[in-house]
DNA sequence: AAACAAAATTCCACACAATGAACCTTCAGG
DNA sequence: CCTGAAGGTTCATTGTGTGGAATTTTGTTT
């Protein structure tokens, strides 16, 4: 994610690279050796030796046969963020609330630089998946993702986008630059978006901004079922409920403050 | 969790300090102060600063009104390393049909220091809980933790117990040292772990240990439901299949060394 | 609204912690 | 038994992390 620039003055370099390595571990789905983790990340040898021991002595790192992964210490941080935080903490109520009343799967994601997070998710009556994906990185330019993208900053999604180059939808349709922009545009009027299948085929997404006491986006809901159980009508009301819930919890967020 | 010596030569000290904040952080529930986090992790209000700051770049960390708390990014990690880890691969089929034949809820636990951390969980009729407690630390001592503690080494037990002090079940009932250690050693011969109502009221859990291909113990299946649904007849045939499922895990992930 | 208090943030010269090239060890394959 | 590849160790050098003090910001009291 981000690039190591060693050139700009950063302070703590140490701690960037250990993060940067942290961050190799994170993507490598298998276990990977300190040649190839150097390789990744572009260190020496003995420096990500020492960083991973560090990170194993802590638990963030784990060695099996000379080889070194995540380690068990990742989860209660994900733990203790998801308790500790304020907006999963309104969120969960109404979530629940929302997937009831519609029966579908209701989901809050915030904004990860150019990725959005699933941070909490209320199953409807037949889950979309059974491993729980609480967690995962998605895109920004499809599904739930639209709505964190209309609230960024002109500058920075021009970046995203640069980076991104070309996109596409599940579907395999290509996804043209100016397109996206009216569409953000049109969420950001509408006050929600409609993402009939872009991230998931057959998985139609409505998706309404949570905001703070500024009014800046800080989350997304998001309602998700299955093609064929969200009719016009459904998507209709649905998308007033998902409103609803997403200004239920940012009243809620921003009237805590300090919590 | 790690003190902080300073006199003993850590290499590294600036990613142990940072790992040290990022701890602090876990454990506090609120947002907290860079002036607090200096005096909890005993470094200065700089150094503190200069951290958190590198933390909330990389997402790790946020800041709310001058205030810190742990950030998204490390929801992303927690995932991952579910997605990644062989164990918590191997063990999910495992663990449906385990708590699918006995309708409870069956649980997978490592040990991460002196404490346990929940990795999988799959609920059976009735949820334990609600909000998800993948990541929850919980101790040693008292319900399947003592399958884990039982294949401590000796001496590191001891600096455990030494740690804990005094030891009470839930029910207040305190726990003398040489009745634990009876108790491990029964669990070491009979190869499971029985707890009515240690940690939680009204809940009996059982509990086996889950074996690497050198026969360490690397994690423990746990069965858990409600006290009237678990007659002596019920824990007779749930210990032989919390077994049967520990050994399975044992054999599938011992089995594909490497993956 | 002003004055105060407390906390966050910036600055800087020094000390020593982090660095990486070179070296040692282990192990698999031929 | 040799060879190559990868994990791990060592140590002199240097530039990075450090903390006290100065400065700004925030928020609380009068």
């Amino acid at each position: 994610m981000h690039d190591i620039k060693e050139r700009e003055s950063s302070k703590m370099r140490s701690l960037e690279r250990a993060l940067h390595v942290l961050a190799v571990l994170e993507e490598s789905a298998a276990a990977i050796g300190v040649t190839d983790l150097g390789r990744a990340s572009k260190l020496s040898k003995a420096t990500v030796l020492r960083i991973v021991s560090v990170l194993e002595k802590y638990g963030y790192a784990e060695k099996i046969q000379g080889r070194y992964r995540l380690g068990a210490a990742v989860l209660p941080l994900a733990h203790a963020y998801v308790l500790g935080n304020e907006l999963t903490r309104v969120a969960l109520p109404v979530l629940q609330e929302l997937a009831q009343t519609t029966e579908e799967t209701a989901s809050l994601f915030v904004r990860l630089g150019f990725k959005r997070v699933l941070v909490e998710r209320i199953e409807g009556l037949r889950p979309l998946r059974f491993v729980l994906p609480i967690g995962e990185r998605l895109p920004l330019h499809v599904g739930a993702g639209k709505v964190l993208a209309a609230a960024m900053p002109e500058a920075e999604l021009h970046r995203m986008l640069d980076e991104l180059g070309e996109m596409h939808l599940v579907s395999g349709e290509p996804l043209a630059r100016q397109a996206l922009l009216s569409e953000l545009e049109r969420v950001r009027r509408q006050g929600y978006a409609v993402s009939p299948g872009e991230r998931m085929m057959g998985i139609v997404a409505v998706a309404a901004p949570v905001t703070d006491a500024d009014g800046a986006t800080v989350a997304a809901v998001s309602l998700a079922g299955a093609k064929d159980r969200m009719t016009p009508e459904k998507i209709e009301w649905v998308s007033i409920a998902v409103r609803d819930a997403a200004r239920m919890i940012s009243e809620r967020y921003g009237g805590a403050r300090g919590g």
